[in-house]
DNA sequence: ACCCAGGTGGCCC
DNA sequence: GGGCCACATGGG
């Protein structure tokens, strides 16, 4: 089955919003990509509301204000000491090199700006593709559990690491922008409704497309075994 | 009382 | 290059 069917599917179930990833500013994506890592996006929004409260949501505040205030703010997020860590430290970063100008920042070829992303502490490839798509407008397309899943269970591609699974993707999508963001938007939602790691395959939209239709015990430790 | 969430870094082999 | 673990809150 080729990826776009998964698309037109996908969008035939789900409304998407335009501006999918709630923001006021660019650097509010960034800062929610890093707080996002694992964690439930609602404890996200709270840790981002508090930080709006409190006008530290901008690179110079969040480059200068104390520790523990820092994480006094995100802590709804999890992990808040990590977290703290690599956004002060990342903010810092931002400031002093690029002045906070954020358009400087990512007016850059993408590969260099993502090599730079991956040398910040607590930004892996997730975290920095989410912020080159969803912050810099960039044509790279992230992959998370969720489409790891989803391929994994569909048995759309061989078991690939991310830059495997990346390629893939890049090679069978027309470059567009709108098309990236959409079907990784679509991809969380099939993830949060139907293909969770309990999933509901009776409702879901993939479902005749999909071999699993009910997951076996077996399945899951292979799940686990190699997502 | 569990299980899970839009990962990452550090350590070990 | 992989396998394991710590990191932590909040919702179902």
């Amino acid at each position: 089955m080729n990826l776009l069917a998964v698309y037109e599917r996908l969008q035939g179930h789900f409304k998407i919003k335009d501006c999918w990833w709630p923001h006021e500013t660019t650097f509010e994506i960034m800062v929610g990509a890093l707080l996002t890592q694992n964690t439930a996006w609602g404890n996200v929004e709270k840790a981002i509301k508090n930080l709006k409260t409190e006008g530290l949501l901008n690179i110079k505040s969040l480059s200068k204000i104390n520790r523990k205030k820092l994480e006094e703010a995100i802590r709804p997020s999890g992990f808040y000491k990590q977290k703290a860590g690599y956004l002060s430290a990342f903010s810092k970063h931002l400031y002093t090199k690029y002045k906070g100008d954020l358009n400087a920042f990512f007016n850059r070829d993408t590969h260099i700006i993502r090599r730079e992303l991956l040398l910040y502490k607590g930004v892996g490839k997730e975290t920095a593709d989410s912020m080159l798509l969803y912050a810099g407008n960039k044509l790279i397309f992230v992959i998370d559990a969720y489409t790891k899943r989803m391929c994994f269970r569909l048995e759309l591609t061989e078991l690939g690491d991310y830059d495997k699974l990346q390629l893939f993707f890049q090679d069978n999508l027309r470059n567009d922008l709108f098309l990236y963001k959409q079907f990784h938007a679509l991809i969380v939602e099939l993830g949060k409704n139907f293909c969770k790691s309990n999933p509901l395959c009776g409702k879901c939209p993939l479902k005749r497309k999909c071999k699993q239709q009910g997951i076996s015990e077996k399945l899951k430790k292979r799940e686990s075994r190699e997502l």
